[in-house]
DNA sequence: AAAGAGAATTCACTATCGGAAAATTCCTTT
DNA sequence: AAAGGAATTTTCCGATAGTGAATTCTCTTT
């Protein structure tokens, strides 16, 4: 079985990438051996070998265990490589990001000019008191992150119970669920805020 | 760390739809018999009424032929096992984060409950005063942004000039260029880190 | 260089996939 | 309702996916 593609170069782009490859390059990228793979992903380390040697087709429930324990989306199993973007960076200073403001945050978002993110961060200020301040909870597409740098805030959400974060503390949550952050402390609260899955905003 | 939500692990029963359904679905609607189907993608009637019936879980290999003979992507048979978190959501307290050590870094890893999160929240505290310490550059897959929240750091990488950043700076890149942080203050730096597409560690 | 440790591969074996054909179900037609 | 034919399922068996153990490879350390 000749490889034919083996090219010391970068990140090629080749449409018909084999499994057997995608799952290494995958594996590498996580830095984990075959045996931690296949302890994660509940398949022997012999077994992985043998797919990322070309020498067996798994079944649909071993790739499926497989994706689940290299914590990605099967379909990324047979996607190939992805695009990635050149070497682009961008650095915002204290107090430089784009600032926005709605009824119940300010915001300033960071490294607001580079555009087509894999996730937003930014930072904001929360103004409302109250979840009466909200007409109803927020909710879209995507994954969200908050870490509380000063104050005190409480999450409310569709399906739990509000809770209170205090400087220090983070929460991961789904987005599509509702949800809406006001400031329970005295002094007003900033925490660092990350989405994914967010248009570009502003600036055309 | 409390997760309210989470079944234990694995039996997660997904609501999904399961490959079986998917495959009868697909076929039906190209109004192809088992044979009809069975002989577009060189697969025997009886394999696909086992596949449809949920008896048998088809090879890498017989799935790329299924999905050649129903004329679509193989990613389409996995329509329904893309993902979609149901209202998901965990909390990690001040220094409560799972602990992670290499030369370079002290790690740790928020909401780290949360699996094949979006994109992955870290505190980070840089032992490594001279880029030195560093075999060689980091470089994967993802994006990366850094918030620091304390001392002076620099981060070099390797198609740009070695930026310093300073509490309350911030730095969003693509990971794919090499690249290392150090810590360039007197005192020990601290960021928030956050990266996409990576898998996050095994916390047992 | 030898020893040792850990990673990857190979080996021997069992469980399961996948094919051919028999058996069954599900029509349509009389 | 019965007959006939097509679609589907089941049965049986060879081929191969997947496992644990043994082996080989690849480093680092002494």
């Amino acid at each position: 079985m000749a490889d034919l593609s083996a090219s010391p170069e970068l990140p090629q782009v080749s449409p018909t990438e084999p499994l057997s490859t995608i799952v290494r390059r995958l594996r590498r990228e996580a830095g984990l051996t075959l045996s931690e793979l296949g302890k994660r992903s509940d398949i022997s380390s012999s077994a992985l070998s043998k797919i990322e040697n070309g020498q067996m087709s798994p079944t649909y429930d071993t790739m499926q265990r497989l994706a689940d324990g290299l914590g990605i989306d099967i379909t990324d199993l047979f996607a190939g490589q992805r695009r990635q973007s050149t070497g682009r960076l961008t650095v915002t200073r204290h107090g430089q990001g784009v600032r926005q403001s709605i009824a119940q945050y300010d915001y300033e978002m960071l490294c607001a000019d580079v555009r087509r993110k894999q996730f937003v961060p930014m930072l904001a200020t929360i103004k409302a008191n109250d979840l009466k301040d909200f007409p109803n909870l927020v909710s879209h597409e995507g994954e969200e992150f908050i870490f509380v740098l000063d104050g005190r805030i409480t999450l409310n959400t569709e399906h739990y119970s509000p809770m209170v974060l205090e400087a220090g503390d983070s929460c991961y949550f789904d987005s599509t669920m509702g949800h809406a952050v006001v400031s329970t402390g005295d002094a007003a609260a900033t925490i660092l805020w990350v989405c994914s899955r967010i248009v570009a905003p502003l600036s055309e």
